[in-house]
DNA sequence: TTGTAAGCGTTATCAA
DNA sequence: TTGATAACGCTTACAA
């Protein structure tokens, strides 16, 4: 039951082993013929190159790793969704490795990765590609990186990311289309890199349209649900409450229609709740919510085109805009004329 | 800035490479002096030995492949957790493969992970477990595999699994311990493995309190949301309602709990509702949703360390179980006096 | 355009 | 208890 190597393949096409790893790597220099004899012999054999053998002779492991922490359950789906996608068409696997900011325990692996597994590059997402100390091991080594909305660090490398201000400005700008001019906005936590863009998206568009801030209706939360709920309580028990709440994230978003419906305000023609995330929960939640979906996989998968084609290109590209989408569901209607 | 390799230790140890390869491996008829001599060179040169090249000479690539298809991200994070966790330990690395049973564009995939990535061993999760052809391929190549939480076939290989039957009837007995005698049941998708077992559960607990079944408080979901909805839209509309609804799944139970709400049924105090999976929604929605924990991380922990310690077993487990928990919230409570 | 031979860094064999 | 040397299956020089 040994398995079938390039020798065999050789054997049967009448050729060295050499020519036989010519096609398989499409190197130039190879008459049509024999390719085709080659070809056909690799298939009536069903042939498949070994990894190890490759990575050890060459320079390539045919494995990308994709270093996470600990952020939703869906954004490391849709994370490893799209970055599976890039590596099967490319015949490449895909790696794993939860990275644990904590303590030091992250280094042995992310330098096994390297040093033993020899991937031939790394996603990083967030918010591990925030994290200096990784970058640090990383560059050391010249191992190839591309990072997946980095929160500054724009000359360390390529990456990919979304134009966060872009889409809180113009889901704001939806918001005032519809006649709402008391927008809440709900922050999310201070050290998260898109807070800032987020709520400067927000702010523009609204000094665009001509609106005064109010300071009282913005207000801080964390992106989690709990803030949700306290920054919308804060806002809705002023005398003149917001006609809409425009909150960073989904969870926070969730809480807020929390508390319009314990009181008692209809959603959305009382208040029109915003998201951000587009989040599975958000298309669950009756009415379903109106929120700003992110390109995740598609971050992942062209990131991980970039390290899969590194060999190709003369120059990699510095960095890889995707486009996000506004998503249009029932919590937001038009301001009521109260 | 090449790497250093079992020759340097060798060299630095004054010993022979096979000797070093030894105490790397822990083979007995080493030398206590020879053996610290070598480690102590290992860790000067801070030596980490080629993976590729450990594949390519011996019979272990140190992979473990995780497959599984397209369950909720929950479930996806929560064996990741688990599976990566057990090959942290063990210095193993996780490979993740999502296998789309629709067409047949799995089977180059796996048979790819076999043939040339060489993984030890396979973990496979729902729904790909239940797939007869998955396991044809795996058994054609010998290929080490364990099924987590599979539907039959108990005899194909090794399995770790919980009692889904027993934590249905716990749960069910817990209503029944508050008071409730017209207790809802909502089936779940027909064809998933879980839903028999779960209704069981329920109907089992009835019987031994003496609770004659009421086929109408019995109804059919499809494991969604919008089933729910359904049927708790039927079970509550009748003339005797409820006093507690028991879902298969969370998101069919959150399905209840809009209902509940749009029907101005107070929870727990109109209708007691429980769930199960112990989804991260359970802890979001108000109240909090009384369900389910299945101990997905530890079975996927299990099934890692099966694999991983087969070689040192004589006889691999067959089978392991692992207990659930009941998640006691706010959303059940004593059945109303009404 | 093709082939020969020398690695790649381990583990396995077998002799010492 | 140790070590020389041959695999493992491929890619990379270099030669033809």
């Amino acid at each position: 039951m040994t398995s079938i190597t390039i020798t065999d393949v050789a054997a049967l096409a009448g050729v060295s082993i050499k020519t036989v790893s010519r096609v398989l790597n499409s190197e130039p220099n190879v008459r049509d013929g024999t390719r085709e004899r080659v070809l056909s012999a690799v298939n009536k054999l069903n042939y498949k190159p070994n990894l190890a053998a490759r990575a050890l002779a060459g320079s390539r492991s045919y494995l990308i790793g994709l270093y996470y922490d600990n952020p939703s359950p869906g954004y490391i789906a849709d994370l490893q969704r799209g970055a599976m996608s890039a590596c099967r068409k490319a015949g490449y696997h895909l790696l794993v490795e939860q990275i644990d900011g904590e303590k030091e325990r992250w280094r042995p692996r992310v330098e096994s990765l390297l040093d033993q597994v020899k991937v031939d590059g790394v996603i990083l997402a967030q918010p591990v590609c925030d994290r200096g100390a990784v970058l640090d091991v990383l560059e050391e080594r010249n191992a190839p990186f591309v990072r997946i909305a980095p929160a500054g660090d724009w000359d360390r490398g390529p990456y990919v990311y979304m134009n966060d201000r872009q889409a809180a400005y113009d889901m704001t700008d939806h918001l005032l289309s519809l006649g709402h001019r008391r927008i809440g906005f709900i922050r999310g936590h201070p050290e998260h890199s898109a807070t800032q863009q987020r709520y400067l998206g927000f702010a523009q568009a609204m000094a665009a349209a001509d609106q005064s801030p109010d300071p009282a209706l913005v207000q801080w939360g964390s992106f989690t649900f709990r803030s949700g709920v306290g920054a919308a309580e804060r806002l809705l028990n002023r005398p003149v409450k917001p006609t809409a709440i425009f909150a960073s994230n989904d969870d926070m978003a969730l809480g807020v229609m929390a508390v319009a419906n314990r009181m008692q305000l209809n959603v959305p023609r009382d208040l029109s709740v915003a998201g951000f995330d587009d989040s599975p929960i958000a298309q669950v939640v009756w009415p379903q919510l109106t929120s700003i979906r992110i390109p995740v996989a598609e971050m992942a998968e062209a990131a991980a085109n970039i390290l899969i084609h590194k060999r190709l290109q003369q120059q990699a590209p510095a960095a890889r805009l995707l486009d996000f989408e506004l998503m249009l569901r029932g919590s937001v209607g038009p301001a009521s004329l109260a």
